[in-house]
DNA sequence: CAGTGGTCTAGACCACATT
DNA sequence: ATGTGGTCTAGACCACTGG
């Protein structure tokens, strides 16, 4: 029956399978953890081990000084990687700046970057190559205060992280995307050299520092078949 | 400094400030379980408490009888919800099931539930509306041995991960989730009474048993101004 | 072989929630 | 006051790695 190594493994085991047939169900009280030494013959460091695990599968919740409880895994959490090397089917050849400028924001940067009208807003824009035809056309935002260098002649084409990872470290930093389908405007399918209206994939990214402040806001429009998103279940 | 309470807090809190001011570098071998012990002035458990949230995080890996490792933390792991639920910009407020059916399998449903072209595909067919008007349409593909009632009358509009919970538990089940771009072709646009060649929204999803084999295959075609998807990094 | 991480123990004290 | 989870300790043995 059991294929585990480990006592904390068995004991993982067993209250997973008391979850999935219902013996314990949703927002059950776990046995109190000297009970379940008692129940396994094991010591509470290793009913505690096994607690943890459950814990950060997401299969259990604590309320110090009341218990552990059943928490029924809903199995539509997935992950997905993005970045700028793996958003591309088949990768791209060159990525070129068209412009590094600074700007006087529109509605949609004071409303993305949280800024005041009368500050300034550097912008970035790329064309992505595959084969020499665009396939992507990419703007980011930064507040100027994020101190991003527009006269830096190496600004290679990178992902946001890599772009403000000198101005706040990565543990102070998380992303929103969101992915649309939308039709071009006149602006991005004269750069796509497509008709208006033609359908691109549009990844939007925002940018914040552990404070909820905005550090960057990102668009990226895409030929719908030159991309995919992939995404899996924990 | 510290705003730690716990000993095994500030033991983290040095660690990952060590790692982002480069002190500790990408694979470089963190000190030993001994070496940290005696560095913090802790037990091992304690440290190794501090160690096993590092490597939960990622930031850290280990090898047995080697060390502990750093790992350079990419921000580009998002995550993302998807549930029938949630999907819908401002939900739905019907679901329909248009069809469900015995089929035999064509070349995709061979392929993507890995089945022999004589064994037999349950096919669950919704559409799916908001103020009267379809905003969504939905093809679910089942090998007939997952068990499914096709005449069942109580086929509510619901997840994969609901319709094959009592055949398969939750906990030996993952999905893989694909979001792409197309243009309609003539049978959705009718169901959805758009003109042909519109934009939609299709996400894939196809679900597999833990040891890899096909449970289900669905497409969601939904009108693009309908949905948006939302991802966050961790 | 020595050094490393992985598992496991018994026992202690604290913070929190309920009665 | 009692029971709960949360932190912390010292000490032991095992499995794995490398020289």
């Amino acid at each position: 029956m059991s294929n585990s190594k480990f006592k904390y493994e068995e004991i993982i085991e067993s209250i997973k399978h008391k979850i999935s047939t219902n013996v314990y169900k949703d927002n059950d009280p776990l046995p109190s953890e000297t009970a379940l030494c008692a129940e396994y013959g094991a010591s509470r460091i290793t009913v505690r081990k096994a607690i943890s695990v459950l814990l950060s599968e997401g299969h259990l919740y604590s309320i110090q000084g009341k218990g552990n409880y059943i928490k029924n895994v809903k199995k539509n959490k997935f992950s997905m990687r993005y970045s700028c090397k793996t958003i591309f089917n088949n990768g791209y050849d060159e990525a070129k700046l068209i412009s590094s400028s600074l700007v006087t924001p529109d509605v949609y940067m004071v409303y993305n970057l949280n800024i005041a009208p009368n500050e300034r807003v550097v912008a970035l824009k790329w064309l992505i190559y595959e084969d020499g035809l665009p396939i992507a056309y990419d703007e980011k935002y930064l507040p100027y205060f994020a101190g991003i260098n527009i006269s830096e002649k190496s600004l290679k084409y990178k992902d946001f992280s890599d772009l403000v990872k000198n101005k706040i470290s990565v543990y102070e930093m998380y992303q929103d995307l969101r992915i649309k389908g939308v039709n071009a405007d006149a602006d991005v399918a004269e750069k796509l050299r497509i008709p208006v209206g033609s359908i691109l994939m549009l990844v939007e990214l925002n940018v914040y520092d552990q404070s909820g402040l905005p550090f960057g806001w990102g668009k990226l429009y895409i030929l719908p078949d030159k991309t995919r998103f992939f995404a899996r279940t924990e």
